[in-house]
DNA sequence: GCTTTGCGTTTGCAATTGCAAGCACTCTGG
DNA sequence: CCAGAGTGCTTGCAATTGCAAACGCAAAGC
């Protein structure tokens, strides 16, 4: 397992440079890196950090995510079309906020379910077994306290006592 | 202006970690890194590769884009509402489900946006011209009353964040 | 008490990254 | 033919990654 999918990626940045028709020392200046270690990258002789493939994608003003997907450093473009999956991939959101989000959206997916069942009689059965099958603990609650208060500090105790 | 705060990436797993109630050598074992190493992740004393931090966001279970944002290895300029679009295009939630939690999300975003800004003293709260500044209203409590089960006490405390 | 189990952390050490300096080659042009 | 400038490639070497082993600490278990 010494070099998974290193070399495609160095080719990769290859044909994107040669396509963009500049030199190694050009690249390397833009990108902020050493001519040799490039030419290194480019044959798969060397696996370049993250840093250093964000910044050869910036040199090369394409997107890092192309050539994150080309070192198989991601898995493959994530649907987002999946509420979970956008939620859990919005950064905008602290943790703790973001497990509550996905909490209430399955209580509602719950919700609706079944009210779903009740007026028609033919339902989806989409068992999805992401998180538990219960209704939201307590301390989401808490943690959805801010809206009934006031702006601010919206204060969520972590503290979990049964082990 | 190499990197905006290297240790937050490190907070982020920790966090991530910690919300999902599992130690550091699970963590460990599941991206298949040592513990040790993970420890000095975790508190920005090293700097993971690209590769351990694919690994280290598989075993959390969440979105390697996200921990690449939060690294400063992507530009954010994914479209930070996914969450919305996804939810706009849920069919299986109905269509006061859907606002409800755009409103929830949104006021996330607020929560977290002042929670923010409240370590750096030199911001200011610039409203959104989507919706008012209001936390959320008790109409969109009562949409959440399902979720009451169990009444909780209402303390809520802010994660510790000592070092 | 005192051993075990689990937690996060600290400590050397092999392996690797990433670079400065230099190498080999080709093309221009004097 | 020999400078000069262009290309990509090889070579040591400091700095860093990433890990195995060991540490200190707290909570059970005997």
């Amino acid at each position: 397992m010494a070099l998974p999918k290193v070399g495609s990626i160095g080719e990769y940045i290859r044909e994107q440079r040669q396509q963009a028709k500049i030199s190694m020392r050009q690249l390397a200046a833009a990108a902020g890196v050493s001519n040799p270690y490039l030419s290194q990258i480019e044959r798969g002789l060397r696996k370049p950090s993250a840093e250093i493939l964000n910044q050869i994608a910036k040199g090369l003003h394409i997107s890092s995510q192309a050539l994150y997907v080309q070192a198989g450093l991601i898995e493959d473009r994530e649907p987002p079309s999946d509420v979970i999956t956008a939620i859990r991939a919005d950064t905008h959101l602290s943790g703790r906020q973001r497990q509550v989000l996905i909490d209430i959206y399955e209580s509602f997916r719950k919700e609706k379910r079944a009210e779903d069942e009740q007026t028609s009689q033919n339902a989806h059965l989409r068992h999805d077994s992401e998180s538990g099958d219960e209704p939201l603990p307590e301390e989401y609650l808490a943690a959805l306290e801010p809206f009934a208060a006031s702006t601010g500090n919206g204060t969520a105790n972590q503290e979990t006592k049964e082990g």
